[in-house]
This record gives structure tokens, C-alpha cells and sequence, in this order.
DNA sequence: AGCGAGTGTCGAATCGATTCGATGGGGAGG
DNA sequence: CCTCCCCATCGAATCGATTCGACACTCGCT
């Protein structure tokens, strides 16, 4: 009688067998209404707090809680709007149902095998990291977890996803239409390995994540092969880092339009422009992608690819819990559509010459 | 022989006893290198995915989750860089330990009494809600949970503490040689209730939220009872419509400087000032706290009061995982410093007439 | 009064691993 | 050659609840 008070105790003290005292903390309607009383009222004299989760969890074998990776450390994956939005969506579908999230962040890129393994999960969402063949994937599906991909992964059981390909053409259209000839692209990171700059065909060929490829394909298939400058992680800091670099060559061999490929990076690159006294879109032309809340920009209205992202990640969590309930969801794609803001106009004059 | 193999099983095929197979797995090194290379290579064939946790969990009285209370919603905590850089903290260290960060947010404030009830958690920390009296915490008290508090709530364990009224009186005693006798306060929350506006004296008084009170009361401490404007939450755009209420009057009444209690809500400030035509530090002084990163702000440095908030996180995630242990950690008081930027100056000449 | 239906409670098996104390065998020392 | 000790392995209890099928009792109907 050491330790806390066990379900058994309290069926003891309340006169009762432990199955009914079970059923009476269940709410189950089979247990008459003066007995379930009794049972809590003994509870409460002993105070016991409920039943053990983790007891509960064994024997039903579902724990309640759903993980989301997210391929960055915590700190630069949140500097991001999107991703916050996406698991705010997420959030909110668990908490409907009572369910926990499990955040699964890594020290050096990704949570460990050890961690993987050692945390209770009904299922996990691969929110933030479009790594394809991230390896937790088959550590989790050995271990009979669920998976949901959020517009990545291969190899999950459900795919939550966005016409990427499609939304960077349609963007990439409306800036060929205004006359630019000479654009270039700044990209999220190809691969996890923190190479940045002027990207060559053969690390273009590998490029490891799938919206990344995606949307660059979306650019290509308007103004064919473009220059890409890969950033260090999808951050306003890496943005500003490319922006500078990109767009502070003399004028002649500046691109007069600078596709981002998300609107974090894209305020970077506005700030890049303002820093080398270039107006928007007067001198230069800037998108970005995702339709993210940058309330920092003021009147300035970045032109950009909306995407539903906080439906996203309802979406994402209303298939982990269909899973993990034994259905089997469909796949989701979810529209898009082109936003026009500010910061695109006509490409300046006489500027398309030779590259 | 249906579902997935269990470490019995495993035991089975490799010829051992399943305690034997445990301290296999467990890495102990009271079993034979010959044994344990059998039972894993049993464990291989047989597609055995390691032990279940929640079984492990169960036997061992821990979970290896770590619960972080957030007291608002996702979306809304994590604008705030500062509760993000906490977060990390404290994601860095769990991840050492190879622990699970489940994040406990709520649809409408906090997590619901019955998600509480039903995770599996060997610890929680109040992370960025400073609620004195959290409903919460008496729950997780009754199940045994150790608590770790930052800056705010009562009854937990351990408190992560930094000096909010000595940082906030430094702050309003550097306004206050600047000469500055105007002042009004743009404050957090004080109580969960949606209420915005200027605060009256009774509601002053009932101000929930200990690091809230505590910054006021060292404002106060200089200059004696000061306006203070109460935003609806802590955010760039509520810091924005108090800046304007605040600023928006005739210069006659306007403040010469306002201490805004987050660095998120200064950055509103900033921008209503902006709107205003308003220049900062010349026409008004605006100070913040944290010391977060406001990448957007450009060369704007805020005054402010700098904490180490990704040490807070670390400590209070030490703490947490000292708890589990059985220690009893000791409370942490964390150094704070004012920092001077380019946002406050001297009063404007002949500002300081009767308010 | 007898029978069937329905309701409330109980027993016992089960979820899957961990761990302590016991046991057996082999090697070293006398 | 015998004994003592140590190390690797094993048995069995345990963690705390859930759940299914069985059982007893009551009520209603004929």
C-alpha cells in the first residue's frame, strides 16, 4: 500500500471487482449509475488519480499519441510560419480527439534510431521534412506504426499533398508573361548537407526532396533550364544570404526576377533588394511560394503560391487518426492557387539581352 | 503466430529464455556477446522491431515523454520567437536523453482536463503560460508527475526563474534617465479573457500571469503608477493595435516612450510608430523584453532586456529529467541584462508638461 | 407459475516486457 | 583432485489496466 492507489484498490474499497470499476471509469453505459458512484466516491477517498495511461495503453494498445517529424532542429524549423501553421493543423485535429503530439526534432538533422524506437506511438506525420527516403521511415514501419507524408515522402501510408509542380508553373508563367527573360531561382535546400550556392546539373539530378524538385520542374517547364542558388535551410537569414549574393552583380548579369521557392526565403530576398537599393518590383521582380503569414512585411504583398496550409495539416491529422482507427484514408490533394501581390511588375526595359 | 513477434518469441527462435533475450536488447553486459548476437540475429530474421515501449514503459514506470504546456494555441505561441527558442532548449536537451517532447496545447486555451488524464508523461514543464493557478497542474500533481515551471506558475516542483522585476526596473530606470516622464505600458495578457484596452486599477490588481506583474511592478517601481494598454495576446499584430491606440493621439498626450513587455509586442509598436510618421528613438522611445531575434527589424535594434531563453529551456528540461530520475533538482535563477539599442534616445524637449 | 429477455457484475485471461533472486556449469586455486 | 567462486542464464513474479464471455438476478408477459 506503498505506492499510489491501483484501479484493484479502489474496486477493493468501493466493494466491487476490478472489471467494474473499470467499467465505471470508462463511462461505459453496462455499469448501473449507484454502482459507477460508488466506485468514483472510493476514488476519490483514496485519491486515485485515474487509470494509469501507460496500463491502459498496453492493454488496448493504442497510446494516444501521434508523432510529427520535422527534419530540422525545433529553433529553425519554427522560424517558419508555414510549418507552424501546418502543425498548429495538426494540433487542432488531435486535440479534438484527445490526442497528443509528439514532436520529433533531431539534435543533427533528425531524431535518433534510439528515440524512434523508444517513444510510444499510434502513428507519426511526416510534417516538415520531404526527405524521400528519410530513414526513419522503415524503422517506424517495422515497428507497425502508421505514416502519413505530408507532401514528401515516399513509402507512408497515406499522402497529404499539393500540386507543386502545377502552382510553380502557373507562377512561373505569370512572370514570363510580364517579360522576364533572365530569372533565377533560390532554392530550399537540395540535400541535407548544408551546400549552398550556384547549384550544377548533377546535384540538381539528386535533389532529395520532392516538393523542392517539384517545383523547380514547375519553373523549368516555362523558361527551361534556369540558374539555382541553393540556400542552407529554408530561413529569412538564408534568403537574405542569397539574395545578396544573386542579386549584387552588376546590372547587366542581375536576373530581373527572383523566383523563391518559399516566402520565407522570399522576405530574405526582399531585404536583400532594399539593402542594394533595388526597388520592387520596379528593378526586380520577387516571389515566393506557400502564402504565409509574413506579418512583418507591411504594405508590401509578396506574389506567391497559396496553398491551404493549415488544412494541410488537418488533413494530415484526420488520416493519422483514420489509421490508426484501422481505416484506410485516401490520399489528399489539396488546391492551390497563384496570389498576385506587389512585388512582381513588367521586367525592366531593355534588360532581357544576352545572359 | 498473427501479429507482429514478440520478444518471447524471439527468445523462442533463438533459443533462450525471454529474460535472456531482454538483456540482450537492453545492452547489458551480463549476457555473453555469443548469446546476445544470437538473439539479435533471431530478432532479424524473425522481423522483430525491438521491445514494445509501451510494455517497457509499463514494467519500467517510465515513459520517456516529456510533456511541455503551451498555453495558448500552437499558431498563437509560436509567432513568439522567445517561446520557440524555449522550446528548443528544451528539445535539445530531452533529445540528448533520447526523451519525447509531446507538446500540450489547447483548442480553446489549454489542453482539455481529459487529454491530460490520458497521456503517458513522466514529467511536465509550464513552458510559456505563467498562469498562477493552472487547472492543470493539481491534475498532474495527483498522478504523481513531476512539474517544472518556467518564470510563473505556483506548485510545481522546480522554478526556472529569471528576474522580471529587476530586469523590468533597470529597463524603466534607463527610460527614466533618458528623461522621459511620459511613459505608458503595453502589457501581455494579464488574465485569460480576451480583454484588451487600458487596464484599471482592480484588473491591475488581479493580474494572473507572475512574470506579467512582476515587469510591471518594476515599471512601476520608477515611475510610480504608469497607463498601462492590456493586448489581447502577445503578438506582432495586437502589438501593433495597441501602438496604434497608444500613439494615435494628439501630441500633446502621446507618450515620450513606451515599454512594451515583449520584444513581439515592441515590434508592433515599432510598425504603428511607423505608420504614424512617427520616428523612434526622436518623436518616442520603445523598449521591449526577451532579447529575441527579430530577424525583420532590420538594423533596428531594440532596447530591451535580454534573457537567456535557450538556457531557460535547457535548465528546465534538466530539471524535468532530474526529477524522473528521483533527484531533487534545485530552483534556477537565470541571469538577466538590459540591452541598449537604437530604439530609445531622449525625451523630446518640452514633452514632459503635465499628462 | 414458468419462461425468456435483458441488465448489471464478476473471473480470468491478456497486453509485452523487465528484473530479482536462484541455479547451474566451468575455471582457478589449493 | 576437490572446492570455491563467479559468471551467464533462467523462472517467475510484476507493472496496472481492459475486455470477453459467463453468470445471476430481476422484470415482464402469458
Amino acid at each position: 500500500m506503498a505506492g499510489r492507489p491501483t484501479l484493484a484498490a479502489v474496486a477493493a474499497a468501493a466493494g466491487v471487482s476490478p472489471s467494474t470499476a473499470s467499467l465505471a471509469f470508462s463511462g461505459s453505459s453496462r455499469v448501473a449509475p449507484h454502482t459507477r458512484d460508488r466506485v468514483l466516491a472510493a476514488a476519490q477517498r483514496l485519491g486515485y488519480p485515474g487509470p494509469d495511461p501507460v496500463a491502459a495503453s498496453l492493454r488496448r494498445g493504442r497510446t494516444g499519441v501521434i508523432g510529427a517529424f520535422i527534419g530540422e532542429r525545433l529553433l529553425y524549423a519554427f522560424r517558419d510560419p508555414h510549418a507552424i501553421t501546418l502543425l498548429d493543423g495538426i494540433s487542432e485535429v488531435l486535440g479534438a480527439h484527445g490526442a497528443g503530439l509528439l514532436l520529433l526534432a533531431g539534435d543533427a538533422g533528425r531524431p535518433s534510431a534510439e528515440q524512434i524506437a523508444r517513444l510510444p506511438l499510434d502513428a507519426a506525420v511526416f510534417a516538415t521534412c520531404g526527405l524521400e527516403d528519410d530513414p526513419a521511415i522503415p524503422l517506424l514501419r517495422r515497428r507497425g506504426v502508421p505514416l502519413v507524408g505530408v507532401e514528401g515522402p515516399v513509402g507512408t501510408d497515406v499522402l497529404i499533398d499539393i500540386d507543386d509542380f502545377g502552382g510553380s508553373r502557373e507562377l512561373a508563367r505569370h512572370v514570363h508573361d510580364l517579360g522576364h527573360r533572365r530569372v533565377e531561382v533560390i532554392a530550399m535546400p537540395l540535400r541535407l548537407d548544408g551546400t549552398t550556392g550556384p547549384v550544377s546539373g548533377a546535384r540538381r539530378a539528386r535533389t532529395h526532396y520532392r516538393d523542392v524538385r517539384r517545383r523547380l520542374a514547375g519553373v523549368e517547364d516555362v523558361f527551361g533550364s534556369v540558374p539555382i542558388h541553393e540556400t542552407a535551410s529554408n530561413s529569412v537569414a538564408d534568403g537574405l544570404a542569397a539574395g545578396r549574393a544573386v542579386l549584387g552583380v552588376p546590372a547587366e548579369r542581375r536576373p530581373t526576377a527572383v523566383i523563391a521557392q518559399s516566402d520565407v526565403l522570399a522576405a530574405g530576398v526582399l531585404q536583400a533588394a532594399a539593402e542594394l537599393g533595388l526597388r520592387v518590383p520596379e528593378d526586380v521582380s520577387i516571389t515566393g511560394f506557400d502564402g504565409a503569414d509574413l506579418h512583418w512585411l507591411g504594405d508590401t504583398r509578396l506574389t506567391t503560391v497559396e496553398q491551404p496550409t493549415a488544412e494541410k495539416g488537418r488533413a494530415a491529422a484526420r488520416a493519422a487518426m483514420a489509421l490508426v482507427a484501422g481505416d484506410r484514408p485516401q490520399d489528399v490533394l489539396l488546391p492551390i492557387s497563384l496570389r498576385i501581390g506587389t512585388t512582381t511588375g513588367p521586367a525592366p526595359r531593355g534588360a532581357n539581352g544576352h545572359r
